[in-house]
DNA sequence: TATGAATGAGCATTCATTCAT
DNA sequence: CATGAATGAATGCTCATTCAT
C-alpha cells in the first residue's frame, strides 16, 4: 500500500516521461527503450484480451523485459492502461487533425474527421474500443479529467465551438445545446457506429457516409 | 466437470425460468424465491461494484443464501450477469412502452421514449451503464444475439421502422439508412448522454430535451 | 459428524439389507428397488469415472431417484463404493466358481479360474480395476477385513490350501509359503496382467495362457 | 488461462530441470532450492495422506514457501505428483542397481533386486504404494509412457531380457512370454507382496525369500 | 419413504505486486 | 536500471451432506 513513487493516475497532460523521478537527470536511452517496448506490448494485449484479461507479467514477457521492469515504469497496471489509452487518444487526435481541410464546408469537414476516425480504427483495429474501456476504478473527478472518453468528448466540443464561431450553422434555431454535451453524443454515436460497422461488416465508405449524415443532422447542419 | 444445469449464456428469449430443468415440473416456490433474492442482490452489486468488482460470494451473502446456492441457479458468474442485464433490458422496455402515447407526433413520441429512459435511469441509478458493460467474453455471434446493447439497438430499430411506415419523416430525402444502424447510434448517444448528465449533474428535463432534439434531427424528423 | 444411522463401513458379511434399520420390518419392495437402481448407477459411474470422479448426486441422477434417497440407503459415499466393490467381488466369485471343473489337473483348474477372471473382466470391463481401487481411507484393520483386495486374496488362499490338501504339488520341495501370501501375489499379478492385456490389447486366450503358466510356476506346480 | 510454464505431464525422460524455460540459462540456485523443498514436502504428504488427501497449499506450507511458488514449479497438482512418483521410481532404480552383484546366479541376482526393493520400501515406508497410485487422469498413451508403474515394469522387462540373453534359463522350454508382460506380473506381485508384508507385519528376510522364490519359479528359473 | 433445494467448508489455481540479487 | 523468483490474499467454483416439505 505504501507508495513512494508518485502516482500518475491523473496527470494526463504530462510528457512521455511520466515515470521520471523528480531529478532533472537525462532520461537514459535504455530506459526509454524499455518503456517503449512495454507500451507497445501493452497496446497489443489490452486490445486483444482487454484490461482484465491482461496481466502485467504478460506485458513484460511480450515486451521482452524482466517482469520487475514493468513496475519501474508504471506504478501499477492501471497507470499502464491509462498511458496506453492516452497514447491512443493522442494518435487519433493527430490522425483526424491531419484529415482536416480548411476552407471546406462543415459537412465536408465533419466527413473528413469521421473518415479519419474510421480510417484510424481500420488501421488500428480494436484500439478505440479498448482505449474507451471503462476500468471502473476512477472517481467522478478522475473520470472528468483523465478518462480517454471524456478527453475525446472535449476535443469534439472544441471543434463544435469553432464551427459555431465560424457561423456555419443554421441561424433560424435557438440551438444552445452545450457543446460538451454534443461532444458526448458524438463520441457515443461514433463508438456504437464503429461497433455496428465491425459486427455487421459494413464497408468503410458507407459507414463514414452514414455516420457523417446522422451527426450532421443531429447538429442541425445542412446535409 | 459435471454440470447439472443447462448453460444459459446465450438464450435470451427464454422465460424467467431459465434455470429450470427441461421437465415441465413446477418451478417450486422456494427455488423461485432463492433466484429472486440472488438476482436482486446481483443487481445491487453489479451496479455498485461493476462486473469485475463483484464476487459470486458477495451476491450470495447479500441475498442471504448459501454460497453454493448461487451455482444452483447460474452456471457461473457471467450467466448471472447476463441474467441481470437482460432483466434490466426488459424492464427498460416495459418502462418506455408504458410511456408511449399513440396519436402524437413522432417528436412527441421520441421525447416520451427518451423521457422514459431518463426516468428509468433516475429511478434505477447505474443500472443501464452496468447492464451495458462489455464483459469481453462474448463472440461476435453471441454479441449479436445476446448482448443487452444489441438487444436494445434492435428495439430502437423496430421503433424507427414503425415510424417510417407511418410516414412521419420528411419525404424530400432519400434517407435509407439502415434502421439497425440508427438504432446503434441512438443507443450510443443515449448512453453517453446519460453519462454526461450524471457526470455534470444536468437536470432531467433539460437532458431529455437535449437528447430528444439531437436524436430527432439525426433521424431527420421535424423538430 | 453425528451419526444416528449405523455405520456400515466394515460389515462385509452382512446381507443385502445392509441399510435396514434394526426393526424386523419387511424390506419393502419400493425400497429394494431404489437400492438396486442406485447400486447399478454406482457401478456404472465408479467404473467410468473412478471413486473420486463420481459424486453421490451423479449416482442418484443416473439411478433416477432423488438426491436425498442416496443417503437413505448408504451412510456415505464410501459405504456405497464398498457395497459396489463387494458386489463385484461376489460376482467374480460366482463366475469363477462356475468355471471350476472337478476331476481335472491343478493346471487345468487354475487355467479355468484365470479364464473365468479374464472372461469376467471382458464381460464387465473396468469393474475389477475399479473395485480394487484403494480409497485410502481405511485403517489397517478395516483393510484386512473389508477391502475387496484382501477378500479376494483370501479366496485364492482357500483355493491354494484345497489344492495342497489334494496333494497336487511337487513333493520334493519344502514349500511352506503362506497361502495368504501366495494369494496376494496372485491377485497382484492378475491385476497387473489384466492391465497389461488391456493397455497392449492382448488377445484373451493368449493372456489366459500366459497368466496361467506364470502363476502355475510360481506355485511350483507342473506346467 | 495464460501459462508461462511448459506442461510436464508427459515428459518423463527429461532431466531434473523439468521446470526450466527452454532457454539454456542457468537454473538459478534459489529456484533449485525452492523446487527441492517442494518435492521433499510433496513426498512426505503424498505418502502420508495420498494424492487426494494432499493439497498444494499443504505442500507449500510444509516446504516453507509461499502458496504461489508451488505453481511456479509445477503446472498443477498432478504434475507435482508425477514428479514425485518419477523421482521415487528413479531412486528405486538406483537402489536396486546398487544391489546387483555381477557373477552371481540369476536366483541370487533376483534375490538381490527383491532385497533392494524391500530395503528401499523399509527405508522409505509408503513411497512405493504412494508412487504407484493410479490417479485416474491419464489416457492410455500417457499411462504407457509416463506412469511410474509402466516405467517400472519396463525396467523389469529389460532385466529379464538380459538374463535371457545370458542363457540362465532352462532350455527345455519354449518360454517365449513377452518380457514386458512378465515385468507387469512382477510389479504386481511385488506390490501386493509388500502390502501383505506391511499388513501382516512380516519380517523382511522372510518376505524377500518368499517373493524371490515365487518370482523365480514364475520365470521358470531353477530355485 | 422420497425428494431436491440448500448449504458452506473446502479446493485448485491466479495474479498484482515486492524484493533480493 | 534490470531481473525474475517469490509471495499470499483472493477468486471462482465444487460437492458430500443435511433438511424442510
Amino acid at each position: 500500500m505504501q507508495t513512494d513513487k508518485m502516482s500518475d493516475h491523473g496527470d494526463v497532460a504530462t510528457t512521455d516521461l511520466k515515470d521520471k523521478k523528480k531529478t532533472g537527470a537525462a532520461p537514459s536511452k535504455r530506459r526509454m527503450e524499455s518503456r517503449r517496448k512495454l507500451l507497445a506490448a501493452a497496446r497489443t494485449l489490452f486490445i486483444e484480451k482487454g484490461y482484465h484479461g491482461t496481466r502485467p507479467q504478460d506485458i513484460s514477457k511480450l515486451a521482452g523485459v524482466g517482469h520487475g521492469t514493468f513496475y519501474l515504469h508504471f506504478t501499477d497496471k492501471l497507470a499502464c492502461f491509462l498511458a496506453f489509452a492516452n497514447e491512443a487518444c493522442d494518435e487519433l487526435g493527430s490522425f483526424t487533425q491531419a484529415h482536416m481541410k480548411p476552407n471546406s464546408t462543415p459537412m465536408e469537414q465533419l466527413r473528413e474527421v469521421i473518415a479519419g476516425v474510421v480510417e484510424y480504427s481500420n488501421a488500428n483495429p480494436g484500439v478505440l474500443s479498448a482505449a474507451l474501456t471503462n476500468t471502473n476504478v476512477l472517481t467522478v473527478e478522475e473520470v472528468k479529467t483523465s478518462s480517454p472518453m471524456e478527453r475525446w468528448s472535449k476535443n469534439w466540443a472544441d471543434l463544435i465551438v469553432r464551427w459555431r464561431d465560424e457561423g456555419v450553422w443554421n441561424e433560424d434555431q435557438d440551438d444552445d445545446a452545450d457543446p460538451l454535451f454534443i461532444g458526448h453524443l458524438i463520441v457515443g454515436a461514433i463508438g456504437q457506429g464503429l461497433a455496428y460497422g465491425y459486427l455487421y461488416n459494413i464497408e468503410s465508405n458507407k459507414l463514414i457516409d452514414d455516420i457523417t449524415r446522422s451527426l450532421m443532422r443531429s447538429m442541425n447542419g445542412e446535409v
